[in-house]
DNA sequence: GTGAAAGCGCTAACAG
DNA sequence: CTGTTAGCGCTTTCAC
C-alpha cells in the first residue's frame, strides 16, 4: 500500500493525501478525515526512505560507540541507548550505533555525516576537552551531547550537576561529624568526573577541611582500580573516616576492598558513591549512599526532545542546554565519625 | 557532489558512471580507472537514501534490544552489537538498533518491517522456544539467528557447540578424577543454557557418573543468583568436588561465595566456567579455568557475512548456519579431586 | 481546496 | 561499451 494506490482507492490525488496526512492546512476539514480513515484501515505506511529522500533528511540520528581495547559493556551507555531510542521512536527517529573504526571515531562520524546517514549525533561519555566535539562543531553537524565539556557553551548538551552531587555527599558527611574525607575518582579528563572533583574540593574548602592529595587517588571506571584504590587508602597512616567514590563501578570495588579487609562499613568507614550500586552487584546485603540522578529526570526522554529541536535548526541554545539536579538517596553505609 | 556532477565533471552518462562504480562488467578498464579516480578525488559518496529508493532495499539490519525492567547492559548484547557493526560496515549495511515498545517485543519487529526501515534482522539471546523466531519465519522476514532454538532447522543462524563445551569441561574434570560433579545453570528457557545442560547430563552419563538434580541448581543470569546457588551447594550435606558454571556472570558470584566461605579454590572445590571471568572482575587474583568462544573465530565478521547472504536471498540453508567449536582454557581453578 | 508536474539521487531496462 | 529513459515513493512548488 503506497501513496498511489492510497489516492486512487480514495479518488483524490497524491498531492491531497499527503498533505492531509502531514497535517497541512490547506485541505477540507472532511477530506482529511477521510484520508487519515483509510490510511488507517488500508494499513498505509509511508515509506521513510522516500521521505527522506524527498526531505533531505535520514531521520535518524547517530550514536558511535568507541570499541576501545577490552572495551566492556559499559552500562551507562547501554542506559542512554535505551532510554533514547524509546524517546526517538516517539519522534519517528532513528537511532544509529556505529562502532568506531580502527582509524578512529572521528573518521566514523565523518563516514556518517558525508554519507548523509544520520541528521545529527548523540555524543556520550564527554570529555573535558572533547575532539569529537569539537569536530562536529566546525563541521557544523547538529549534535547534542550527553554531559558538558570544559568550555559548554555554544552548543546542546544535556547533563546532571556533577559538581552539585559532591557537595551534597561533603555536606551530609560533614554533618556526621566527618573531618578526613577521602575521594576516589574517574580521570579528571572525563567531564563529570573533573565536575565531581571540583565539587568535592569546594565543599571541603568551604568546610574549612583539609583537601590532602594522598587521599584522593584517581581509579579508573572500574571495579578493579577501585578496589586498589580503596586498599591504598587503607595502607597508609592515618585513615579517613570517610570516602566518596565518583562512580559506581570504582564503588563496588572500593566497598569489596573494605569487606576483604573486615572494616566496618558506615562504622569506622563512612562510604558514598555517585550512582549507588551497579545493578547486580554482589553486595546486596549492604545499602549504599548514594548521589542519584532521580529517574524522574528521564534523561533518554529530555535527549529526545532536545535533539529533535536541535536538529530542527530552530531553536535558542539554552533551551538545548539542560542541566539536571542530583539527589541523595540514604543509605546505611554512611555514619556519625 | 553528487552522480551528476561527477558524471558532467568527467563528460560522461550518469549510467556509465554508476555502473564503473557498483562494478558492473560492461564498461571498459579505461574509463572505469578514470571514473573511480575522479570519484576519490572529488570525493564522490553515493546517497544511501537514494540508493536505497532505487534499489527497494534499506541496507540496514535491526536488533532489537529488550528493556525488561532492570533490565542491565548484558555484556553479551554490546559485544555482538560491537563485532556486528565492524563486520557489516565493510558490507555498508547499518545497523539499526530499536528498544521493544512498551506493547511487546513483536511489535517492535512488525513496525520496523513495514516501515521497511530494515531489510532483516538479527535475532540475539535466542530462547528455546523463540516467538520472535516464529514471527519472523512465518512474516518471510530475512533474519539470522544469534544461537538456536529447539528446532534449528530451516532457518539462518550462527552459534557456538554448547554442548561440546559441556562436555569439554566434564571430561577435564573426570581426568582430574571428579566424581561428584555440580552444574550451576541460567534458565533453560535460553537455547544456550539448554543445550550445555544437555551436554553436561550427556557426558556425566557417558562417564558412568551420578546426575544429582541437587546439585544442578538454575541461578539465573546474574552474578547474584550465582552468588546465592554456590551457596546452596555449600549448605548440603555432602558437597560436590567440582562445580561447572553456564555463564559468566553466575560464575563471578560463584567463585565469590567460595571465597567468602573461605573454601579452597582448586583444592577444595574445583571451578570451571563457561566464557571466565567477565572483564572487569573482583577475581583478578585467581585464573578461572574457562570453557571459551575463541575470538579467532570473529563472531561478529562471520555474522556480517551470514547476514549478508541471508538479505541477497540467494543461498543455501547449510550455508548460513554456522556452528563454531569452544575451547577450554586451562586456568587455576581446578585441580585434582 | 485540489491537482499536475517537477524533482530528491540513484539504478536498471532498453536501445544503440 | 555507452547513453537515453523511466522509474523508486514521497513532497512541494505552482497553477487552477
Amino acid at each position: 500500500m503506497d501513496l498511489k494506490a492510497l489516492a486512487a482507492n480514495l479518488q483524490l490525488s497524491m498531492t491531497t493525501v499527503s498533505r492531509a496526512l502531514n497535517g497541512y492546512s490547506d485541505v477540507s476539514e472532511k477530506t482529511r478525515q477521510r484520508v487519515v480513515e483509510a490510511a488507517r484501515n488500508l494499513g498505509y505506511q509511508p515509506n521513510p526512505v522516500a521521505r527522506s529522500l524527498a526531505l533531505g533528511r535520514a531521520n535518524a540520528v547517530g550514536i558511535v560507540h568507541p570499541l576501545e581495547h577490552g572495551d566492556v559493556a559499559d552500562p551507562r551507555f547501554l542506559s542512554v541507548v535505551a532510554g533514547l531510542t524509546e524517546g526517538l521512536a516517539a519522534q519517528h527517529i532513528d537511532l544509529l550505533i556505529a562502532s568506531a573504526t580502527e582509524k578512529g571515531e572521528l573518521d566514523t562520524y565523518d563516514r556518517l555525516v558525508t554519507g548523509r546517514r544520520v541528521d545529527g549525533f548523540i555524543v556520550a561519555r564527554t570529555l573535558r576537552q572533547d575532539e569529537r566535539i569539537d569536530y562536529l562543531r566546525q563541521a557544523g553537524v547538529p549534535f547534542l551531547a550527553y554531559g558538558r565539556t570544559a568550555d559548554a557553551s555554544g552548543y546542546p548538551w544535556f547533563d546532571f550537576d556533577n559538581a552539585a552531587g559532591s557537595r551534597m555527599a561533603v555536606e551530609r558527611l560533614v554533618e556526621l561529624g566527618h573531618r578526613r574525607i577521602a575521594y576516589i575518582h574517574a580521570s579528571l579528563h572525563y567531564n563529570f568526573a573533573y565536575g565531581r572533583h571540583a565539587g568535592f574540593i569546594e565543599a571541603m574548602r568551604a568546610a574549612a577541611l583539609p583537601v590532602e592529595p594522598r587521599w584522593m587517588p584517581s581509579a579508573g571506571l572500574a571495579r578493579s582500580s577501585g578496589y586498589n584504590a580503596m586498599l591504598g587508602l587503607l595502607e597508609q597512616a592515618q585513615w579517613p573516616s570517610a570516602v566518596i567514590i565518583d562512580n559506581n563501578l570504582a564503588g563496588e570495588g572500593a566497598v569489596r576492598a573494605l569487606l576483604d579487609r573486615g572494616v566496618a562499613i558506615g562504622r569506622q568507614m563512612s562510604v558514598i558513591v555517585y550512582d549507588g550500586s551497579p545493578p547486580d552487584t554482589l553486595l546486596n546485603g549492604i545499602n549504599i549512599t548514594a548521589v542519584i540522578q532521580p529517574a524522574h529526570h528521564h534523561p533518554g526522554r529530555h535527549m529526545a526532545g532536545l535533539i529533535a529541536n536541535v536538529l530542527s535548526g530552530d531553536y535558542q541554545l539554552d533551551e538545548v542546554q539542560m542541566l539536571c539536579q542530583p539527589e541523595i538517596l540514604a543509605g546505611e553505609s554512611d555514619g556519625p565519625c
